[in-house]
DNA sequence: AATTTTTTAGACAGCATTGTCCAATTAGTC
DNA sequence: GACTAATTGGACAATGCTGTCTAAAAAATT
């Protein structure tokens, strides 16, 4: 549909570009907080500032601004994945505490970030509704993830870093590990410190490491 | 599904009874497809078989419906944790077996099951905007099971079968080991089979236990 | 069998929401 | 400054949902 793929600048004015993101904004907070169903144009047009019209002059329908909506938050949420994920540690001198701060960074800028918590929250309540929206996620969402991470494990193994058995499970554990003390507050919603963040990410890794690390003994 | 929890005959007239589970049980159906707003009496009605009066004369208000589904669902729900924490393995002949075997029917029991998924659904769906529902399940949810197994992990390790550093850290993981595999099939919705739940559990004790299993050298 | 309770179907008012239309106003462009 | 595109507020019909009311039917109780 519309082209908002790659384009860096699009001969759009201005002022109507403003309009645009921050009715996404707007919409993407409420839909977040109230589902699909509890939310409404008025709300989206109050928080964004701007009049019902408008919002239909550029989305024309609650379900297409929808879309648009998960559509905006899965791309910035895989970007934010890829990037991070680039930051992995390939060849460590301190494995333990680049791996904790690896962690902190993927839970901090994928999984507790706004974009992280949204696209999930929408995803687990709306997602048997819609399920094309839900297939794109899925196709270069966790499973993508989890093989690339897996791949950078594997290497950590092969360099004599880890002793890893399994790659993907490994992925799928470290993952786990890194969000087990921090999934109950989310959903709670409760803002979490960079402290608390860093504690999690300090028992994932000891625990992660003393699963898979390499015995240090001979 | 028949309240299979204590209660034998409860002395009420049996018609009633039976559409009164037959509505709860629909409108629990309802509000977790269609979340609050989605959902409307009419749909839980034709679901449960019944007409939409009846409801209103049972329960008197979407809204006390609603309150009463999660209080069922967390009632249950807690109830079965308990009643599955009372099999922890604290004197096991065959550690690695039994924290398996108590793996898979913590998974099967209380967090895969419907009760479980609902619960989590709802919660995450609306917890927001019902605090005093939110802080129910709060109360005796997660923080009384963690304590509680962290507990029987305290245990394990004063027996001298685990060297855990700190428990709760410990009882914490464990959960999240136990979902590594299960929870993006859960969010998909996808129905789990036996097997893939033992093979969840066997990964997350393998591991489990090469970070906090006794060191069998010396 | 008689009586009481419960259920049912339907109609109904009240309300909220979606999406459209339009005239007036504003902002951006030349 | 003139012109064009976008925005605004408001009115509007159409729709769907909640919750109430009714009289009739069904079920349970005695």
């Amino acid at each position: 549909m519309a082209p908002t793929t790659i384009a860096p600048d699009i001969p759009l004015p201005r002022g109507h570009a403003a309009k645009r993101v921050s009715i996404l904004e707007a919409a993407t907070d409420v839909f977040c907080r109230e589902g699909y169903a509890g939310a409404n144009i008025d709300m989206i047009a109050a928080e964004a500032g701007v009049s019902r019209q408008t919002i239909y002059n550029h989305h024309g329908d609650k379900e297409k601004l929808f879309v648009a909506v998960v559509r905006a938050l899965t791309e910035r949420a895989n970007a934010g994945i890829f990037a991070t994920l680039a930051t992995f540690p390939d060849h460590p001198a301190d494995l333990e505490a680049e791996l904790v701060d690896f962690a902190v960074r993927l839970n901090r800028n994928c999984i507790c970030n706004s974009d992280g918590k949204y696209l999930r929250k929408l995803i687990e309540a709306e997602g048997r509704r819609y399920p094309e929206l839900f297939d794109t996620w899925r196709e270069n969402g966790p499973s993508k993830t989890w093989a690339a991470l897996a791949a950078r494990f594997a290497r950590l193994a092969h360099g004599g870093y880890l002793d890893v058995d399994d790659p993907d499970v490994a992925a799928r554990q470290f993952l786990a590990l890194i969000n087990a003390d921090l999934h109950v507050s989310m959903v709670l919603g409760d803002q979490l410190g960079e402290e608390r963040v860093r504690e999690a990410a300090r028992n994932a890794v000891r625990t992660f490491l003393r699963a898979y690390g390499k015995r240090k003994s001979i």
